[in-house]
DNA sequence: ATTTGCATGTAATCTGTTACATGATTCA
DNA sequence: TGAATCATGTAACAGATTACATGCAAAT
C-alpha cells in the first residue's frame, strides 16, 4: 500500500525538508498515527527520486557536508492527492501486546495482574499528560484550510484516546 | 519478539487443537488485539514443534483426512508463564491510515473531507454495535480466575475504544 | 453434482527493525 | 577535545500479507 510513500509526500507537499527533516517529523508530529526510522526513509526518498515523486538539492552546510534537500515534483503532488481521496478500506484494530497478555492474565496470580495494570495506567498516563502538554501550543482552534487544523483533529483524538484508555485501566482494577 | 509463538501457546493452554482452530481463534476471540493469517500460523507451529513448545498427534477425520491436533508442552507452558510475567515494555502508538488522512485532509477540498469523517463514522459505528453483540454472551461478569474474566476486560477495552473513537469523529464533523 | 467449509502447506513479496558503518558540525 | 547532534547510507533479519497449491468432508 506504500504507505510511508504517502506519508513522506504529505510532508513534502507543505514544505521542503532533508531526510534527517523528515525522521525529526516522524518522532513528533505524526508520532501519534505513523512513525518510521531512517532506515527506511533514506531507501524510501531514492526510490521516490527514481519514480519522480520528488528530486532534491545537494546544499552544502559548513565546509563540506552535502545535505540533499527533497521537494514534492507535479506528479508526486498528483499522486498524493489521488491517494488523498482514494477512500481508506477498513483497517484491523491494531495489535496490542499488553491486551494479549491481559487476555490471557487468569494464568497470573492476582498480584501480578494487579501490578501489570497499575504499571500500563502509569505509562498511558504520563503518556496522556505529553499530548496535553502538547496540545498546549494551540491557544485558539486552527483555521480549517490550514495544515494545523488537520494536525489539532489527530491531537484531540490522541488525547481522547489516552483518556479513554486511561479510564479503562482504573475500571479494570476496580473489577479485581 | 515472538508475539505469535505466545499468542498460540496461550490458546494452546486452555485447550489442544489444530492449527486451523487456531486460525478460527485469530479471527474471533482475539481479533481485537492480534491476528494472523493460516500462511504464518503454520509454519510457526512447525517451528514450535522443533523447539518442543508443542506436540501434536494426527487425528483422521472422516476416511483420510489428516488433522494435526497440537497440544503444549511443560516446556512450552513455562515458557508462556515466563514470558507473561515479563514487564511489558511501552508500545509505539498503532499506525492508522486514517489519521494519517485526516492530518493531511486541509488539502482536500471541504465536501471531501466532510464524506471522509461520515464514511469513517459509520465503520467505526457498525464496529461498535458488533462489539456490543458480542459482549452479550457475558450475562454477568465473569469469576476472577476464570479465562473468560480475561476476555471481558479486553472487550469491555475495546467497546469503550470504539465509543470514544465515534464521539471524536462526530466532534470532528461538528468542527467543519 | 456442486458449493462451502475443513485442513494443510509453500513461495514471493512487502514492511519494518536492529545493527553496521561513516563522517561533519556544533556546543560545552 | 570530547560529547551530542546532524547527516546519510547499507545489510541482515524479523514479521506479516498475498498468492499459489492441493485435497477431503459435509451439506444442499
Amino acid at each position: 500500500m506504500r504507505t510511508l510513500k504517502y506519508a513522506i509526500l504529505g510532508l513534502l507537499y507543505e514544505k521542503s525538508m532533508t531526510g534527517y527533516d523528515l525522521m525529526k517529523e516522524f518522532g513528533s508530529a505524526l508520532n501519534e498515527f505513523w512513525s518510521a526510522k531512517h532506515s527506511q526513509i533514506y531507501p524510501e526518498l531514492k526510490k521516490l527520486t527514481n519514480e519522480g515523486m520528488v528530486r532534491y538539492e545537494i546544499e552544502i552546510s559548513g565546509t563540506s557536508l552535502e545535505k540533499k534537500c527533497y521537494s514534492i515534483t507535479e506528479e508526486g503532488k498528483m499522486d498524493f492527492l489521488k491517494w488523498l481521496q482514494k477512500e481508506t478500506e477498513v483497517e484491523e484494530t491494531p495489535k496490542s501486546i499488553f491486551r494479549l497478555k491481559l487476555f490471557y492474565s487468569s494464568y497470573l496470580n492476582p498480584s501480578d495482574r494487579e501490578e501489570m495494570l497499575r504499571h500500563q495506567l502509569e505509562l498511558e498516563e504520563s503518556r496522556l499528560k505529553q499530548l496535553k502538554k502538547n496540545q498546549k501550543k494551540f491557544t485558539e482552534i486552527p483555521e480549517k484550510n490550514s495544515p494545523e487544523f488537520g494536525d489539532y483533529l489527530v491531537l484531540m483524538g490522541a488525547i481522547m484516546r489516552e483518556e479513554t484508555n486511561c479510564e479503562w485501566l482504573r475500571k479494570c482494577l476496580e473489577l479485581l
